[in-house]
DNA sequence: ATTTCATTCAACTCTGAGGTTGAACGATAT
DNA sequence: ATATCGTTCAACCTCAGAGTTGAATGAAAT
């Protein structure tokens, strides 16, 4: 278990979050600023407590804040995370550009090689 | 009810896909080429048949393609759903920040108003 | 024709996500 | 003191996600 050491928790948290169209609604409506868990919960066809929940998922990502005033609860929105998954996608977007660029430079190059139908490619057993 | 009209569906795939550390991996080392579905597996603490799932997922997506060559099928990564998502994020941040702004902007103009307890703010239902 | 290889399909388990309702709790208002 | 408001906690249901094992399928090699 374990194994291949890339695992980012937060970002775990993060996407997570994001991947609910209910959560992302939320987000939305909480940068326009502070809000209380009830108006919140208002625009939605979901009990209150349905809400509820997914704030508590947003907190645990972190993009929400609670803030207590009496007995109503303040929700604000902290992009924070956000720079992470951003951060996660470009990366994505650069290794396949980048990918891209050597394999034409590779077709380029290369252009009289041609192993008919057996291709051989990165890690193979062998057998 | 339904209300916000916010619903995506194809965000919804996409970081569903992304909010997964396996699947993160497997795009990461489909994105410097074609891998066969049993290399790609090698590397995971996991069945073969778990990975396979993992890339269904990601097919949903459409965050990966499949070429069938004989008895192997080839995976490759497709980068255009990530579009989306960091689309959907960029626009967050951008809402965040005008909204710091004309937040800045009030602090600026009004200072002189002072509501000591009784906070009233947006759909407030008012009894 | 038979075996082996690459992959999926099918069935099953376990866990957690998303939703519900009903109570509990702390703060405000009467 | 009591009722009401805002919110969570607790228990429960259902369904999908992540994993397993054991076939089944289809192409390749013998």
């Amino acid at each position: 278990m374990k194994s291949t050491m890339t695992t980012p928790a937060g970002l775990d948290h993060t996407l997570t979050a994001l991947a609910d169209p209910t959560r992302r609604a939320i987000l939305q409506r909480l940068s326009a600023g502070e809000v209380r868990v009830t108006d919140l919960a208002q625009p939605f066809a979901m009990s209150l407590n349905a809400v509820s929940k997914h704030v508590r998922v947003l907190e645990r990502a972190q993009l929400v804040t609670r803030r207590r005033a009496g007995r109503e609860h303040l929700l604000s929105f902290n992009p924070k995370p956000l720079d992470e998954a951003a951060a996660w996608i470009e990366t994505q977007r650069a290794l396949w550009t980048t990918r891209l660029d050597a394999l034409e430079a590779l077709l380029r190059a290369e252009d009289r090689v041609a192993a008919p139908t057996r291709r051989n490619k990165g890690t193979r057993h062998e057998r």
